[in-house]
DNA sequence: TACACGTGGCA
DNA sequence: TTGCCAAGTGT
């Protein structure tokens, strides 16, 4: 046990040196290799930070990038996109996919126009609550838009912290408790740097501590990092879930908002007929998209994106 | 807890 | 080519 205020027991490293030793390295490569992003730096808003994080759910950073600036442009701030209609959003999506997201995105701009006067909320609380925001993302805001002092845990994050202090090649499919008391024991003290030390982890899971090639010649930890000193063991344990997707009926889905989603009004049966030639996990689909609020019947076989 | 939910690039 | 993977959330 340390006598640093900020030590545990789950913030020891491999070699029994406190984890705490991987704060400079860590920040000091990030000093050097951080990418230039809309969203980072002093002049991004917290709302661009919010869309961004958004954006980024499920979705790599060099697809994102140009609908980021798009919609920030049009929609500078949660007021601007709450009066536009929620199909709009769905519209200026356009593939980045899952497209629940950007309805989400749209509600939760209702929500802070509605009750926040406009402005996106810093307390972590406050943010859970909006629609489409869970505990990586309200804490993501919270530390990178208002510099608070939260464990980010994202996919990055969790990766770093299997290897670098748990010893093992990949998380757990789920976040777990352990997972949890490791980022909150590894979290610097003051909120400036620990919010510094959450984007700084999550670059580095990003560009070095990669899932399939980790580049560990490149990595600032290396001589420290559990899983190499372990010897770079295999993923123990089943095997990782992968996604389906052909012939499912989220391809299908996808199919048929593009459809919409390139209209200028409306669309007819016929269009979404051409785009699946199974009629009944077609009709499974657009049943599913409406059910969703992605899609608005219009009238009997006649369809647009969603007005309200 | 496990599954549904888009899309595209890379090995 | 096929499967893995990408800053998750909601149910």
């Amino acid at each position: 046990m340390s006598a640093t205020a900020s030590s545990s027991p789950a913030a020891a490293l491999a070699d029994g040196r406190p984890a705490t030793e991987l704060h400079g390295p860590v920040l000091d490569w990030y000093d050097d290799n951080a990418r230039e992003l809309p969203w980072r730096g002093p002049d991004a808003s917290p709302w661009s930070v919010m869309v961004s994080e958004f954006m980024l759910q499920q979705t790599p950073v060099v697809r994102v990038l140009p609908v980021h600036q798009a919609w920030l442009t049009r929609w500078p701030t949660p007021g601007a996109l709450a009066a536009e209609p929620p199909g709009e959003a769905v519209r200026a999506w356009g593939r980045l996919g899952y497209p629940r997201r950007a309805l989400r995105l749209h509600a939760a701009a209702t929500a802070i126009a509605e009750r926040h006067d406009g402005r996106v909320p810093s307390s972590h609380a406050a943010l859970l609550a909006l629609p489409g925001v869970g505990e990586y993302t309200a804490a993501a805001v919270a530390s990178f838009a208002y510099g608070q002092r939260h464990a980010v845990l994202d996919t990055n994050v969790r990766r770093v912290f299997a290897r670098a202090v748990t010893g093992v090649r990949y998380p757990p499919s789920a976040t777990t408790a352990a997972e949890r008391r490791v980022a909150q024991a590894l979290l610097p003290d003051d909120a400036p740097t620990a919010a510094r030390w959450a984007v700084a982890v999550m670059e580095l899971g990003a560009l070095v501590c990669t899932a399939r090639t980790p580049g560990c010649g490149r990595c600032p930890i290396t001589d420290r990092c559990a899983w190499r000193l372990a010897g770079s063991p295999a993923h123990d344990g089943p095997p990782r879930r992968g996604q389906t997707y052909a012939g499912t009926d989220r391809q299908v889905r996808g199919k048929l908002l593009a459809v919409l989603r390139e209209a200028e009004g409306t669309v007819s049966q016929a269009e979404l007929d051409a785009v699946w030639n199974e009629p009944a996990q077609r009709a499974r689909a657009l049943d599913g998209l409406v059910a969703d609020g992605l899609v608005e019947p219009v009238s009997p076989g006649v369809y647009r994106l969603p007005l309200t």
